[in-house]
DNA sequence: ATTACAATTGAGAATAATTCTCATTTTCAT
DNA sequence: ATGAAAATGAGAATTATTCTCAATTGTAAT
């Protein structure tokens, strides 16, 4: 029944290490966008041994078979985040920043259909919108 | 008449400069996607003397005022095009790294009025999609 | 045309994110 | 339990990008 991040590791061929479970049990919690460094922070915590290189050796894994998605949110690092059942796209706020998530079943079919049509097998879509927060847009005179 | 990228850059304040001429010459006439070092190699060829530095300067620039559009295609460095009036997505296969442009109108519409129910003004969207290109899928074996 | 000032540039140093190396440790199938 | 293959920690190395600063240039006003 449960069929958890840990079982698809192995599935893949990949050994359960103390590590991986860890940075997965933080990534399934946390409820935002962490970059390496956040989740290396965080991982310390629990284990001060670990080392960075495990971090990003392991995001790159994760990524890999589709337990966890990159999204670049507009500054010089990527973010992860666990991937969920539901597909979500990122809304960044040019001026401040703050990343607003949005969902749509129809912009995910439409996007299937789109692939569909040019023969293309889709295993991930990741939807990047810029503009100005409803604050933002308030206080345009800053 | 003539409303191209130059005016847009004097309408914002900045200089009209051979470099910056030049640039944007090269990202017009380019069909594909540039990364800021082939951009500085094709720059070279027309001004030996130009420097990685005002590259990136100026994409930057040419970013801020949307005469440019930046897309991370899943390599460790970023990929620079003209933006045009017709919007279009990108689809890039995990498996030989081709990159395919689609297009959706009703996708853009989509988005838009995502946007406009969440009260976010949008200036700019990006869809990357990942998957297999038809020739990966057929040769999967690989 | 000349001037003056702010913006821009070139060159290379500096920084930051990410990857690599390699000796050591650990997982897991046997 | 044992051994081979995989994973780790630590720090060095690499790569993309930004910064610094002196010299140059575009432009608005004369």
């Amino acid at each position: 029944m449960k069929n958890n991040s840990l079982s698809t590791l192995q599935e893949f061929g990949y050994k359960l290490t103390p590590q991986r479970r860890l940075l997965l049990a933080i990534l399934e919690s946390s409820q935002q966008h962490l970059d390496a460094e956040s989740l290396f922070t965080l991982a310390k915590q629990q284990d001060p041994k670990i080392s960075l290189a495990t971090v990003y050796r392991n995001l790159a894994a994760f990524k890999k078979i589709g337990l966890v998605q990159e999204h670049d949110l507009g500054q010089d690092h990527g973010h992860f985040e666990r991937v969920t059942a539901k597909p979500h796209f990122h809304f960044t706020c040019s001026r401040c920043g703050i990343v607003i998530e949005l969902r749509s079943k129809k912009i995910v079919k439409l996007t299937r259909e789109l692939c569909e049509s040019e023969n293309l097998s889709m295993d991930s879509m990741n939807l990047l919108i810029h503009g100005l927060c409803p604050a933002c847009q308030a206080g345009k005179s800053d």
